[in-house]
DNA sequence: ACTCTGACCCAAA
DNA sequence: ATTTGGGCCAGAG
């Protein structure tokens, strides 16, 4: 249980209704494995339309040995969002999992997660 | 309080 | 195939 100051306002308990960065979350795990879903997609399936910038943000902030899957969100032309090394650790995963690349690549037709 | 910057997206040009 | 402009808004300085 969270307890957050708000100024003038006190405190409030945030465990009734998931924040978007919890939501987030959520349809981020819930990813089949193979498959890949884009930002917008994400923010869609949290709720929250043309928010991808934020989801990108959120994705950001996970904590280094996350077990979220990550690797599984790309941007909308069906590419790594992520510089460098990074990107190429990105690729790896979901080569891992079956996907192919096509220069750096992948087909949202194919491996886009429709749930 | 304000400006700048994004793991973005998309219609239009 | 590329570029541009607008939408969005939480952090960082």
């Amino acid at each position: 249980m969270v307890l957050k100051g708000r100024g003038d306002e006190g405190y409030r308990v945030e465990s009734a209704e998931p924040t978007f960065e919890q939501r987030v979350w959520q349809v981020v795990s819930s990813i089949p494995p193979g498959c890949v879903a884009t930002y917008g997609q994400i923010a869609e399936l949290a709720g929250e339309p043309r928010r991808a910038r934020h989801v990108g943000r959120v994705l950001g902030a996970l904590p280094k040995g996350s077990r979220l899957p990550w690797h599984r969100v790309v941007n909308a032309s069906g590419r790594s969002s992520l510089p460098g090394a990074a990107g190429e650790e990105q690729r790896r995963r979901l080569r891992d999992e079956g996907v192919r690349f096509k220069q750096s690549a992948l087909s949202l037709s194919r491996y886009r997660w429709e749930p």
